[in-house]
DNA sequence: CAATGATCCCGTCAAGTTCG
DNA sequence: CGAACTTGACGGGATCATTG
């Protein structure tokens, strides 16, 4: 086993709400910057098209596995916390039963 | 130390979705 | 409707750990 991680779920104290995926709209240099998309698409031959597809779709797979990864993380956060809850519950439970136990007796 | 397996990250393609 | 965007799937290279 490769234990290349450095990963683990570490508190990160977030409140951890909803882990949702789907576009935020969120960084994404999508409108950004550099190549004026615009008018070089129109301009452009048909291998400097496939080029510049390449490019962009090469960039926007990155960005989909950082944010894939970013919610995987956050599920774990999740998977975290609520495993503590669901202890806490459960030892909760246990005590008040005792209570009642002693009571009865 | 070489072979092997596991895991990660990347680039590309294809199909689905969104938007002007 | 077409262009751009998103994402799952696939194959390949790099790295690390284990094993004989």
């Amino acid at each position: 086993m490769a234990v290349t991680g450095d990963e683990t779920e570490t508190g990160t104290s977030g409140d951890l709400t909803a882990c949702q995926l789907q576009n935020t709209g969120s960084s994404l240099p999508q409108g950004g910057a550099e190549t004026s998309t615009q008018g070089f698409v129109k301009s452009a031959n048909p291998s400097q098209k496939r080029e510049h597809r390449l490019m962009k779709n090469r960039e926007a797979a990155r960005e989909c596995r950082r944010k894939k990864k970013e919610y995987v993380k956050c599920l774990e956060n999740r998977v975290a916390v609520l495993e503590n809850q669901n202890k806490t519950l459960i030892e909760e439970l246990s005590s008040i039963k005792d209570i009642y136990r002693h009571k009865v007796e």
